[in-house]
DNA sequence: TATTGTTATACTCTATAACTATA
DNA sequence: TATAGTTATAGAGTATAACAATA
């Protein structure tokens, strides 16, 4: 949890700076996809499977960081707007495929310039050159 | 929500990067705190306390930026285990002058040791240069 | 016997409305 | 009437155990 100003001790945190950072982008974020009624975990997982047509559940999860059981209200949720499709697979009629409908391919397309934006907007104080440094060190911390 | 690698679309996002950096530095301070049965917002609180000695707890809701609410069982837990004391103002009796006791200054000093090497643990991909830059451009975004 | 997806459950975090006691 | 702290409650997000159908 973030604190706001004792100088000194939290200040000198990576991990609290990313916290408020984060904080405020994830914010942002949800308040502009509130106009869709989505969520980020949504629209992540949207962008997980048009990268990735055909995945299992598990690898849903997998790729989202969460517990499979997680995956289900979720799912169910983008199928009932008709966004994806769970389809049963020929060889393992346990598992499902997950396919993005094409009304889920075209909101995603809108979602990522939303995305893009929201992104720009919660970094305005830093210029182009700064946002490259900093997603650059981020993804050395995330993927090391 | 952070997903894992779908190419080209979330990989792009500053805030995807910095959810997932984010999470990753969070369940390393969550593991190390542990020890002490502590979370991450009773140590923030402990931190914002010292800075603040005697402050009320709407001032500490406020920096911690939760809501009041909040911060009771926050402080009850803190007083329970004697890190912490409210004392009834003088002036105001309905509110509360926060202090550290003597414990939880001897306590807070091992944590800020145990922040310092959890932070530095988790950013290991990083020079001290790229930890230095990181921090300043976290700091510019989150004080915007 | 092991695995995919699911259900049920619980614990944490977060947010809001309503209550108390003081002012 | 307004404010500080509190209580009660509800909603997300997250995690685990156990179950059904299939392998």
């Amino acid at each position: 949890m973030p604190a706001a100003a004792a100088d000194g001790v939290l200040e000198d945190l990576i991990g609290y700076a990313l916290r408020r950072a984060q904080l405020k982008l994830f914010q942002n974020l949800i308040g502009r996809l509130s106009a869709h009624d989505l969520r980020p975990a949504q629209f992540s997982a949207l962008a997980v499977i048009e990268q990735n047509p055909g995945l299992m559940q598990a690898d849903l999860a997998r790729s989202l960081a969460i517990e499979p059981p997680q995956v289900v209200p979720l799912l169910n949720k983008l199928e009932e707007r008709a966004l994806a499709v769970r389809v049963r697979c020929k060889p393992d009629k346990r598992s499902y495929g997950i396919f993005l409908s094409k009304a889920g391919e075209a909101l995603l397309k809108e979602l990522k310039q939303i995305a893009h934006d929201s992104d720009r907007e919660a970094t305005s104080a830093l210029d182009d050159e700064e946002r490259g440094q900093l997603l650059r060190l981020l993804t050395k911390i995330y993927q090391a």
